[in-house]
DNA sequence: GGGACGATTTGATCTGAGTCAATTTTCGCG
DNA sequence: CGCGAAAATTGACTCAGATCAAATCGTCCC
């Protein structure tokens, strides 16, 4: 049924883009302020990129050359220093948008992005991005109220990693986890798994991974949450890890 | 020379409106997106806000009501728990800009902002400004860009805050203020002052007072810094500072 | 100038989390 | 199923920064 020239193989014809109309993210993402006619614009610019577990995306401190979209898998945002100091500054789940930096060519990447999972990414040329940003004001909005609600989230991070303890540290990112699990709809009924290894966990409450380890195993022992193995959380208390994540 | 019904005393007739054109922070702030033709619109719903050191703007939880332009003065961004921990999570300058969430009413203020000296505020009302920037994609740009400083900042503080060691925060703090005192012309050929107590530096970069004192001590006995009394900085061997404060 | 209160510095001691070093568990794979 | 490597846990000990407790400094006000 598709024409000959489509792009991809896709069932049939569709008032928008073939490959838009089919993204997990059509409507979670940036793109749901985008109606169908308007996201031909983006699909015309868009370009997939897959990356495996450990992979970098991009580089801190290399030339910043596109912006991007996650439509499946997970990846870290970091900071690093020479020594093997590094700190996480924050998680990348399906719909979340990269692009970090607006204006002029020259501008540099500030974080490193590096897969955690499977990861595949839409990504689109900055130049082309900021043109339809001016021609979308929806869409400039959007990004907008995006960027001011990672600024929150960063500030709330700056409260974990400045004031609390390591039990409300890990109790924290459990929470935060559960949470987002949840508004992604990302967990079953049998629970979900933790998106991140011990050590990259450690590396974004700032403690290491012993001290992570230790509080996993306090905060089972009082039973507020229950794990099968060491990445599978099977239910968690919200009430008693919200109490135990201070503030 | 002025109109008899000029708002405030000007010296004479201008291009735009009174207020705006006396303004000190006129192009150095956010309005520096807007013409002197639009900036009128601007002026009609602003108004102005004095506040003595302690006082506070707007309380974390409290409706948000309006965005400001600081034009005055230095106040601090703080979120904190009922037992007394605190965390600072950002200094406003002249010229910085207040709004951290945009969209439907309803919303409340992630921060508590309190003034540090004395401070003036030129605010605007939610909704209007909201309409503003829908009319001038100027101002909604540079905001976009402003957030998105702001979110790198609040990322570096997060590396500090999660990895660096009690030297290398104080030597951070110090570098910050002495870059941002040069940036915006605050500093003499006498140095600069410390724009907060050590309470508050102590609450910004995740230590005690103690700590903060005792790392001061050090870099002042190590040349890297000298001062004249608790608060006044006479110099500052800046690649000295860069180098201490790690990263 | 002097008194007084708050801010800062300094000192002594304590402690939560880090470090170093083994185990033990998990999990992919033949 | 069982092997092996990587990840996670656990234990013993250390240490950077916190806490508690005095001095000392600054500065505002009379």
């Amino acid at each position: 049924m598709g024409h000959i020239h489509s792009p991809t193989a896709m069932p049939d014809d569709v008032s928008e883009p073939a490959v838009c109309a089919a993204c997990a993210v059509r409507n979670s993402s940036l793109c749901g302020a985008l109606s169908s006619e308007e996201i031909a614009d983006l699909n015309g610019i868009s370009r997939r990129k897959s990356l495996r577990p450990g992979q970098v995306h991009v580089m801190e401190g290399d030339p910043a050359l596109d912006f991007a979209n996650v439509t499946q898998g997970v990846a870290k945002l970091l900071r690093g220093a020479e020594d093997g100091r590094q700190q996480i500054v924050g998680l990348l789940l399906p719909s979340d948008f990269i692009g970090g930096v607006m204006g002029d060519k020259g501008k540099v990447e500030p974080c490193t992005i590096e897969a955690v999972s499977d990861l595949e990414l839409c990504i689109f040329p900055r130049d082309r991005f900021q043109t339809l940003l001016d021609r979308y004001p929806a869409l400039e909005r959007k990004l907008l109220e995006r960027t001011l609600n990672e600024l929150q989230l960063a500030r709330d991070w700056m409260v974990l990693l400045g004031r609390k303890t390591a039990r409300e540290r890990v109790a924290t990112f459990i929470l935060h986890v559960a949470r987002k699990m949840r508004d992604h709809g990302c967990h079953g009924p049998v629970g979900f798994d933790l998106p991140l290894a011990r050590s990259d966990i450690a590396d974004h409450i700032g403690l290491t991974i012993e001290t992570v380890s230790r509080q996993i195993t306090l905060l089972r022992k009082d039973g507020i949450i229950d794990m099968k193995g060491a990445r599978h959380i099977v239910s968690c208390d919200m009430d008693a890890l919200s109490e135990a994540s201070g503030f």
